[in-house]
DNA sequence: AATGAATGAGCATTCATTCAT
DNA sequence: TATGAATGAATGCTCATTCAT
C-alpha cells in the first residue's frame, strides 16, 4: 500500500505539475505565466519541474499532447459501434465541446494560450491536431461514400468548416461574459452542418 | 503647405511603424519582437515608436482595430445595395478571405498573433469583433425576416458558426505548408452554410 | 569644454566598467563575481555593462587585451633606444613587475583569475601572450647574434624560462602574507637569469 | 577477508572518484564540471561523492594534496641518496614535469583548474605547496654551505624563480598545440638555472 | 554504505520604456 | 518632432547538496 501511493506519488508529481500548470497559464497567460508559480501551485520545488519537462514550453505542449491524444482515443471508442456517419461526427462534435465545457481551465490554454505562436502552430497541425482532423475527415468521407453525404464537397476542407464552427464555440464560450453550457452549442453546429452537407 | 506636408509625414510615420510592426510580427511572432526592431524597420529611432504608441501592446491592437475597422467599412458598403441575404453573406466571406489572403503577414497577426492572450481576447470580442458578428448576425436575420433562411436556428449562433468556418480557412491557410489561394475558400463555405441554414 | 567632457564621459563609462570590474573581480573572483556588482561599482545601471560587452567573459578578456597591448606598447618604447640586449631585458623584466606590483588588483585579475579556464588559457596564449613572449625571444636571439648569450640555448625556451621566474614572483607577492615591493625583485631574477646564460 | 575487502572496495571508490574528478575537471573546467559528472564518470550515484568528500571543492583540493604529497615523498626517497645539490635539484626537477608530463589531466588540474581562485591559491600556498619549494630552498641552502652555489643570493627567491620556470613549462607544455615529451625540458632549465647559481 | 529524487538559492542577460538633448 | 543612450525590473534554468529509504 505505502508502495503503491508511492509509486502513484512519483507518476502523480509529473501529472500534478501538468494540472498546476493548466491552472496557471489559464490565469495568467502562458508568458506571463513564471515556472515559480506552476511550482508553487504543484507544491513542489522549482527544480523538481525539470526533472519532468526541458523547459517551460514542453509543460505548454505536453498538455496539448496527452489532451489531444485522450481525446481522440475517446472519440474513436465512441464511434467504434455506430453504423451511421453523421451520427458518428454528431457523436465526436459532442465529444469535443463537452470535453472543454468540463474543464475551462483545459479550454482556455486549448483555446487562446496554444494559439499564440506560428511555431507551436505549425507544430500543432503538424501532431495531434492533424490526427484530429483527419478523424473528421475519414468519417465524412465514409458518409459519402454511403450516399449520405454530397460527393461534390472536399471531404478535408468540409471537416475544416466542422472543426472551424466547433472551434469558434469553444473560443466564444471562453470569452463570454455570461454562464452557459458549451456542450449544447454541438447540436446547433451539426443541425446546420448536416443540413448543408446532406445529399438530396 | 509646409503644414500639410508635416502633417503627412507625421501620419506617414505612424502608417509606416504599423505596416512595419506587421511585417515584423508576423516574421518573429508578437513576444520575440523588439520594439527595437519595428524601429529598425520603420526606419525610426526607438524612442520615435512612443510618440505615436502608448506601448508595444498598443501597436498590436491598432493593426488590429484599424483593419477590423476598414474591413467592416468595405463590407458595408459592399452589400448596401444588395438585396439577397445570402449574397450578402457571400460578398462578406469573400471579402473576409481575400483581404487576409492579400497581406500574408497581416493574416498572420490576425490569426496567430492576436490569439495568444486570454486579455486581448475578451478586447478583441468587445471591440470590431464584436461589429463584425454584428454584421453577420443582421444580415442573417434579414434573411430569416425574408423568409430565406431557418427561422427555427439562432442568429447569434449562426453568425459564430460562420466566423468559425471562415476563420479556420484562414488559419490553415496560413500554417499550411502548400501555396494555394485563400480566397476560393469562401465559395466552399458559403455552399455548405447557405445549404445548411436555407429555408425549405 | 562641455563637449570634450561628454565625450570623455561617454568613452569614460567603459573605461569606467572595466576598473570596476577589475577592483570586483580581484575582490571576488571572477565566478564569484556578479554583473550587478561590477554595474554597482562602476555606477552604471546592470543593463548598461552590455551597451559596452556583450557579456562579462567579454569584460576578463578586456582587461587582459588592453593592459597587454598597453605593456607591450610601453615595452617597446622602454628598449627602442637600448644597445645591450641584456640591459633590454632587464627594463623588460622590470617594466613587467612594475606594472603588476603598482595596481595589486590587475596583478591579481592578470595572476589568478586569468589563469582559471584552460577555454581562456588557449586564447591567452594565442593573443597578447604569445606577442609577449615573442618579444622576450626576440630580443634574447639579438643577443646570441651579437654574441653576448649562449648560442646553445633555445631562444624560445629561454624566453619561456625568463617569464616563468617573473610570472612566478609576481603570483607569489600576490599571495603572499607580507607586503613587500614586487618591483625588485626584477633584479634578482635578472641576475641568476643573465649569468645562467651568459656567453664565455 | 571480507572486511578487508570492503575496506579496499571503500577506498577504491575514493580514489576512483578522485581519478574520475581529474579526467573531468581536465576535460570541462572545475566551474563547468557538475558532481554529477563526476559521480557518472567513476560509476557511484551522486549522493556516493559526498560519502567520501564534503564538497566539490574539496574533491579539487584533495586532488592537489594527494599528488603533492606523493609528489613530496618520492622527491624525498629520489635524493636521498645523493650528494651533489646541484644533481638533486636536477633529480627533483625532472621528477616535477616527470610526474605531470605522464598525466595530462592531471598537468591540466595542476597547471589550469588549481589557479582559477584567490582563495585556493592562498590554501595552495599554505599547503603542500609550501612544502615543495621548501624541499627546493633547503637543497639550494646545502650547497650554498657546501659552496657550489652562489651564497650572495636569497635560497628563498632562487627556489621560486627554479618553481617559476618548471611551472612555465608545464603550462605552456598543456595549452601547446604540438604534441612533445614534457620531461625532457627538466635539462634545459637546470642548466640555465645551475649555470646562473653556481659559485665562481 | 549507497542511492537518486527533491530541493531552492542564485544570476546573466534582455528589452520595453524614459528622457535629456 | 526625433533621437538613442541609459535604465532596471524581471525570470527561466542549473546544480551543489541533502536525506528518506
Amino acid at each position: 500500500m505505502a508502495r503503491k501511493t508511492s509509486r502513484n506519488g512519483a507518476s502523480g508529481k509529473r501529472e500534478s505539475i501538468l494540472r498546476a500548470a493548466t491552472r496557471v497559464f489559464a490565469r495568467n497567460g502562458y508568458f506571463n505565466s513564471k515556472v515559480a508559480d506552476i511550482a508553487r501551485e504543484a507544491d513542489v520545488a522549482d527544480g523538481t519541474v525539470y526533472l519532468y519537462f526541458k523547459s517551460k514550453e514542453e509543460i505548454l505542449h505536453s498538455i496539448f499532447d496527452q489532451n489531444m491524444a485522450e481525446a481522440i482515443a475517446a472519440g474513436r471508442i465512441l464511434i467504434e459501434k455506430l453504423k451511421d456517419p453523421g451520427e458518428k461526427l454528431r457523436r465526436i462534435a459532442t465529444l469535443h465541446l463537452e470535453r472543454l465545457g468540463a474543464d475551462r481551465d483545459l479550454a482556455v490554454v486549448f483555446q487562446v494560450e496554444l494559439r499564440g505562436s506560428t511555431k507551436f502552430m505549425r507544430e500543432f497541425s503538424a501532431a495531434g491536431f492533424a490526427e484530429y482532423l483527419s478523424l473528421l475527415r475519414q468519417t465524412f468521407e465514409e458518409g459519402q461514400r454511403s450516399g449520405v453525404f454530397r460527393k461534390d464537397l472536399s471531404a478535408k476542407l468540409v471537416s475544416k468548416i466542422l472543426f472551424g464552427a466547433l472551434d469558434e464555440m469553444a473560443t466564444n464560450w471562453i470569452i463570454s461574459k455570461r454562464k452557459y453550457k458549451l456542450e449544447p452549442m454541438a447540436e446547433v453546429v451539426m443541425d446546420v452542418f448536416l443540413n448543408g452537407v446532406s445529399a438530396s
